[in-house]
DNA sequence: CAAATTACCGAAAGCGCTTTCGGGAAGAGG
DNA sequence: CCTCTTCCCGAAAGCGCTTTCGGTAATTTG
């Protein structure tokens, strides 16, 4: 591959002008600039990046922080959306992306040690735990930021509207008939728990419905068998509920299941609509009515409020609430008389 | 944070010293080193990796290059289990994943060269179109490397045990009675599509079953919809299949889904079993009988190969062929008379 | 034609770290 | 007491690149 400096002695100008050269300074001609240029092709010359990085404090080099909630990581059906489309959005401007460990050769050390260790120009945490420690460490930095699926004052931030979806789904049910809506919530500690509790409570508020004892469940970190056993609760109530609106597709997954497990039948005896639209509740059966979280939205957003940072080269903190959609399909009926 | 000017500067030592306590070498008395080490995380000091990088040409840095196929990325069901396996098997040594741009600020480059340029130790290549020009350059490089779902004698591979596993999904078939057992493939440019076919015929030849014309159909690369064409073309059939093995279980979803608007019933009228295991398959109707590859176990192997060849600084070509596993659901029926 | 621009190029310092090599001090051995 | 080790430490070069600053040659201007 060869360095800058074999570059110089083979076209026999200077380094200096080799690096100006490659990259486009004014003061090159343009024929020295193509023997240049030509030369570096035909040595398949490539630029060192640590050693820019290290000359121009400028790494190219966006860290991303993900939930390590339930183990999952990558492997979380929605943040992996949302990475997936901010990758995009970063990679078409040169920026690649880090996953950082934990571990720098045996020593343990924060994320946001790890970040500055690397230099990175900007980070992305992708977490819904606001009490997670490493995170607020993040967000404390000074380095460009952005957080996905959480708020704050503090940095720029892109979350769903989780007051409206909630706001759609209660009304959605309720033009169905419903008038019995629980809520299988997610957790306290998640501000997309919270805010999807609140703007149920507003909705049914809203509608003068009063929320019955028990209607109200905390199922946890959105998964599967939390749902389950949330639903579980609701079932065991003397007076049942004819339609949940569940806070996560995983939950309501788990919900149906012990719906069915009750010898029940979604949509004709329980009604239920989820949150966030990940792909596989379209092959559930039956199909789930759901609010849809626009992954690719959030993940562009993403990417715009940090690239922005990074360009102006300070920390800026905007909030960018991406709407949601609700998007029909066959697991909430008409309440029966 | 300082350099390791400063804390040079503050302990009074000379930066070689300070240097070699940082790095335990042995020529630095204990009182000096605790010193040093003391005044450090006062300081708040970390070293800059470019630097280091610059220095030793170790980047602690592992690129990976995932399959674009169906514009997915990381959102690949399979895939992303695998990657988080071998991220969490890496980051234990210390190494960060870095995922590359194709764009070098407006210069277009391949993976390689970007690889290159970042000087990563290794790369990970977790694609399954061998036809794919990217990956055979890196193929080709003589960076240590290790390439998931795809067989070459260059360099270290892992794979599942394809042929094993299609012939575990046809005996399971013909057990239960069916004899009329068709195949739907995946796109002969992967090896795992390739190898299941052959297993698919060995398994069949080895049973004495003639395979039927018409009862081996392509559906190109995994997707839900391309199962359900392939499904359509079976069901079109004169003498239908009782039973199919579909090569992914995404496929073997859009099959099931044919065969229900066809107005047949899985697995009474027809059973399926698919491949892969991926999470969604236990919540569809009717769970998904499939042959289950272990994506931990696959991604720690590819740590495990690549590790080798990074701490041996040289490329070697391993082949690991991970054992699958059929897991019975309710897809799959004995046949009726 | 002299003076003033302009165009082009290079020396050198610097980015933050590692590592070789040599040297002084302290301890061991004779 | 002198020599030989051993133990610590630091000077300096080097990793591959960018960027400032100045200098020469070519060009323009009056």
């Amino acid at each position: 591959m060869g360095t800058i400096y074999d570059l110089a002695k083979k076209t026999g100008f200077s380094i200096t002008t080799v690096s100006k050269a490659l990259n486009n300074y004014k003061d090159v001609s343009e024929k020295t600039r193509a023997k240049i240029l030509q030369a570096a092709v035909e040595m398949d010359y490539l630029p060192n990046a640590h050693a820019q990085s290290l000359s121009t404090k400028k790494s190219w080099a966006i860290g991303v922080m993900f939930s390590e909630a339930n183990e999952v990581g990558m492997k979380h059906p929605f943040f992996n959306g949302i990475i997936e489309s901010f990758r995009h959005a970063t990679e078409e401007q040169g920026y690649d992306l880090i996953f950082a460990s934990r571990n720098l050769r045996n020593r343990d050390m924060s994320y946001l040690e790890h970040f500055k260790h690397r230099a990175v120009d900007g980070i992305v945490v992708i977490c819904s735990d606001r009490m997670d420690e490493q995170v607020q460490e993040l967000m404390r930095s000074d380095i460009p930021i952005v957080v996905v699926d959480m708020d704050s004052a503090d940095c720029s931030v892109v979350y769903s509207d989780n007051i409206e979806g909630a706001r759609l789904a209660v009304n959605y049910l309720y033009e169905l008939g419903h008038r019995k809506i629980a809520h299988i919530a997610g957790d306290k500690t998640t501000d997309a728990g919270t805010a999807r509790v609140k703007g149920y409570e507003l909705a049914m508020q809203g509608l003068d419905l009063p929320i019955q004892p028990g209607y109200l469940v905390n199922a946890g970190f959105f998964s599967v068998e939390e749902g389950k056993q949330a639903m579980q609760q609701l079932l065991a109530l003397e007076d049942r509920p004819t339609a949940v609106f569940v806070a996560g597709d995983q939950m309501a997954i788990g919900a149906i299941e012990a719906i069915h497990e009750n010898g029940l039948h979604v949509p004709n005896d329980i009604s239920v609509i989820g949150y966030d639209d990940i792909e596989m509740i379209q092959y559930i059966t039956p199909k789930l009515t759901t609010v849809r979280q626009d992954t690719d939205e959030i993940g562009e957003a993403a990417a715009e409020l940090l690239l922005e940072q990074m360009t102006a080269k300070e920390r800026l903190t905007e909030r960018r609430i991406i709407p949601v959609k609700l998007i029909e399909r066959a697991s909430c009926a008409p309440v029966k008389e």
